[in-house]
DNA sequence: TTTTTTTCTTTACGCGCGTTAAAAATAATA
DNA sequence: TATTATTTTTAACGCGCGTAAAGAAAAAAA
């Protein structure tokens, strides 16, 4: 790098020794331009440490390199962590990630697609709150903005969805659990906050009258994302007051299963497949904790890998074919289980 | 809301009787123009669901109104957390924030400061990687944008600094630790991340000496943000091979201290300060999850309300004062002990 | 009502780049 | 070497808005 400050285009065209249209062409795609001349530019580059306004460069294209995301609540770790991945993705498709979270408030999910609009991403990932979502809002956004929906899905929003077989997942669990010892008690909230988790109900419903044993509901009360907090309380009453109909527990996602877990600990449950232990717990989703909590938590996996590379999979080839697909495509990603020591 | 879609200020200043450059300086500050001049504004407003493209008007202005926000790893809860507060306040603000996570990676932490800076952000807050960041890019970059330094400390980074007081909450700790019990161990990585951690032993170093006890140093091998898979291989080992000095053992932060508890659950032994234990266990920072662990963590609090307001605060006076401070101001927040089941 | 002050309108330029049309230069083909 | 196809240059307009200057209008003060 050297020293003088290039003010813009034109100056750098200069520089380079290269037409000013020329070098617009070059930044738009290089591979667009002579070798001759994409050397003389690169030559000038190495120089002079330029590079185009990005907010002229966004007023002038109908379309920009931005890709929105956005997910429900941003300091849950497992949207953390599926956040890191898009963005990662993104930047290698050579577009820029806007990442905003939505912190659990309607109000502010609906700011964030009109703070989206404004930027008129190339195309957005939508992870919306789910039940408490403005609909409306969503579905307004979509009509405008190319976008594709993943994890919570929201019916007829977006070009396509793509989310977990809560089905297949909360089977499989079900499943083994069945088949390792007593069939599972269903611990959940009341008014989840992700539509996922009504998908897991009715699975599990279904599953258990199909397997032709009774099930059991234990609903937490509460409102929010403070899940750990709603399964420690619900867990404790539920424990104490003898309320579980088995010796197994399938709680509907890890972290109402981390909450239920620090409860029986603090109960002097033991809980655990061994020996000695008179409680199994079960949870849903992989968390990133799950690995650490005591003892260690069985659970199924969502894809990590394949929800990400599959939306931007998704959303690449919408930019590409100049958006708009046919038939809002659905794709099911399968769950994993994963057997650790809780259940 | 109607119809009609407006294409830009021209067409929107006709629609209310306006003229557009009074249009526009009510959009830089409704206050700035007549009440009756406002009135019309604002019933056209009702009307047409007009606003200012942001691109011009960013491309017009030398400073936006965009707050970068830079943390190293997003997908630890206790940055998420931060971040979640720190765009809470900014937003109230009036200010838009712009969050960026480097994943724990210099070059990524590079990218996000390169990318800041084509943005013209009235101001950034950044949370360095640490040890692994390119120092001189950052103080490159922090030459040409106000930006506050907060969590890590980069000598001479930003316009000022603001962290966490690690010499008085690790005093905090050790004092409780010794008062109720045998003094502690001290649980660390050989080559942490953060800077906070080097302070943090120093601090335990010198606290020990200090009361006349034998410091003992348990150093984890391993690099990189995955703590608690580090504290855990580095725990089971220290345990099984009896290497603790003492029955009590302060781990240099919550990650390591969750890794640390579960080697401890899986090898039997009994963590708390409970009758029947025979192992105490404290942590640092009152990570979002330490409230459910087994047994719940003891630990010191970082001060998530003051680091993010304050963080907040420091920004707005040094954009409103037409930025730049005097000489560093450096504000350390005491941690505060959050005495639980563990130690 | 007249004068002064404040605010608004008109007019016009600039920001940095995308993009187009016609002319010029270069490369590929015959 | 002459001809054709491709790429580059030159020249110019447009994007949507900030902003400045001069004159007109409205509000406040005298």
């Amino acid at each position: 790098m050297s020293d003088s400050k290039i003010r813009n285009m034109e100056e750098f065209a200069a520089l380079s020794g290269v037409s000013r249209p020329t070098v617009s062409k070059y930044f738009n795609d290089p591979e667009s331009v002579r070798a001759s001349i994409r050397t003389k530019i690169e030559a000038a580059l190495e120089h002079h440490d330029y590079r185009p306004n990005i907010f002229a460069v966004n007023q002038n294209r109908k379309l920009t390199k931005n890709i929105g995301i956005i997910v429900p609540y941003l300091a849950d770790p497992f949207f953390a962590e599926i956040a890191r991945r898009i963005e990662t993705l993104v930047i290698a498709e050579g577009f820029r990630p806007i990442l905003l979270s939505s912190h659990g408030d309607p109000d502010l999910e609906v700011s964030n697609l009109e703070a989206l609009r404004q930027i008129k991403p190339a195309a957005v990932l939508l992870a919306p709150l789910g039940r408490t979502s403005e609909r409306q809002a969503i579905m307004d956004f979509c009509d405008n903005v190319p976008t594709v929906n993943f994890d919570s899905n929201i019916e007829g929003a977006g070009e396509a969805f793509i989310g977990h077989n809560n089905v297949q997942a909360t089977d499989v669990m079900i499943e083994y659990l069945t088949r390792t010892g007593e069939p599972p008690v269903f611990f959940e909230m009341r008014t989840p906050p992700n539509p996922n988790a009504i998908k897991r109900r009715n699975a599990y419903l279904a599953a258990m009258e199909r397997m032709g044993h009774t099930p059991q509901l234990i609903q937490a009360e509460g409102e929010g994302w403070n899940l750990e907090e709603i399964g420690y309380e619900a867990a404790r009453r539920a424990i104490t007051n003898k309320e579980l109909g088995t010796n197994t527990v399938f709680c509907s996602n890890d972290r109402l299963a981390i909450g239920f877990l620090s409860a029986a600990y603090e109960l002097g449950v033991r809980v655990g497949h061994a020996e000695g232990c008179t409680l199994r717990v079960a949870g849903h989703d992989n968390h990133p904790f799950s690995r650490y909590t005591c003892p260690t938590l069985t659970t199924i996996s969502h894809n990590y890998d394949l929800i990400a590379t599959r939306s931007v999979e998704i959303v690449m080839s919408m930019i590409e074919s100049e958006r708009r697909l046919g038939e809002r495509p659905t794709t099911l990603l399968d769950g994993e289980l994963i057997m650790r020591a809780s259940a």
